[in-house]
DNA sequence: TCAATTGCAGACACTCTGTTCAGTAAACGA
DNA sequence: TCGTTTACTGAACAGAGTGTCTGCAATTGA
């Protein structure tokens, strides 16, 4: 028996309903009321399965979340070797399917709450990862890894806000990791024009 | 005449109330009395000075960022050349003596819409410096500016929170400046302790 | 089919909001 | 210094939203 089909109707809605609702209105602007309205439920309903809704919008998040982390997992197993930009395909795939929830939580909706968990998960992952990647080919990092991550995981939020923002996708996915790849070969300074200092 | 002393005052107490409180219970927790009853003003004051909590918070934020663009303007000015840090050297400085306000800012608090604002007019002073800098020097960017002024901010963010959330600053000031040009010249790659590809 | 579970509508006390007002205190200009 | 202007106070107000609880109806899974 995994769950009733009426539990899982109910928390689908709201999820649904919040996402739609937060989109249009801002979360903050709305009520619980707002929500069950939308989703056609019940308002004690709701609370039946939610405390507030601050907690619906965390689930909904770590759902998205769990998901992703899911789907990169093989992609970062895959290119061990250097930046590949594999994960980063894979996660601007995944943000254009759940563009709407990406969206919300980018623009970071709920006191930023989701989107620092959000942040802060990559990071984690990614310092790991940079540890690692600079322990397997036995090289010494020139700045703190840490640090590089946090300024990685900005550059990348930035960026899949940016491409989640536009009304029309102005570049396919596989372009903006081609650039990201670039940035990261080359600099800044060179991206902007310049040719590189000796 | 200037303003009333009185009216300044409340002003004051009830922006320095604001701050400290949100620092400690996140903006959506804050309810006006709590506000009013910190900075020691009736409730009704509250109410002749601004509209709501959110519009404390967007008029404090607002001074923040007028005063934060008036001390950048001279650096700007000066570092017409290239990408000599100067006013990301003032940004750090301005972040340091506004600590408290930073912080909040930077940890998305009242729905993100802050942080956007700091984001967003950032963002849009930069790109307007990257293409007055490329029609300076006669270069052609590799990159679309807009682009490179998020990704540049987006990097700016998540180093200035990162520093600004450390209990003991690990690193001052000066250095992480420096850290910041290093990276824009040679790229993460580099950066990450790998030698530059041919 | 039947027992268990979930959804429903409505009512409840409670908190917070934003406004109003008459009385009091402080600041200002001359 | 004094009279006038202006802002602050404390209290009361209706309205909206919250979170909880009820008995009853509808759906579910076995």
């Amino acid at each position: 028996m995994a769950e009733d089909r009426r539990t899982r109707r109910s928390r689908r809605a709201l999820g649904t309903a919040l996402v739609e609702l937060v989109l249009e209105r801002g979360f903050t602007a709305l009520t619980v009321e707002d929500i069950t309205e939308r989703a056609d439920v019940a308002r004690a309903t709701f609370y039946a399965h939610f405390r507030d809704k601050e907690d619906l919008f965390a689930r909904v998040t770590a759902d998205l979340l769990s998901e992703l982390s899911e789907r990169l997992a093989p992609a970062v197993a895959e290119s061990a070797i250097g930046f590949t930009g594999k994960p980063v395909l894979e996660m601007l795939r995944h943000a254009h399917e759940e563009r709407d929830l990406y969206r919300i939580v980018l623009r970071g909706e709920g006191d930023g709450k989701p989107l620092q968990m959000f942040v802060d998960a990559c990071a984690r992952a990614t310092t790991e990862e940079f540890r690692a990647r600079a322990e397997r080919n036995a090289v010494r990092p020139r700045i703190d890894p840490e640090l590089l991550a946090r300024v990685w995981v900005g550059e990348q939020v930035a960026v899949l806000r940016w491409w989640v923002e536009q009304d029309t996708p102005s570049l396919p996915a596989a372009e903006v990791v081609r650039m990201l790849l670039d940035l990261a070969l080359h600099g800044r300074y060179w991206a902007s024009g310049f040719e590189p200092p000796a």
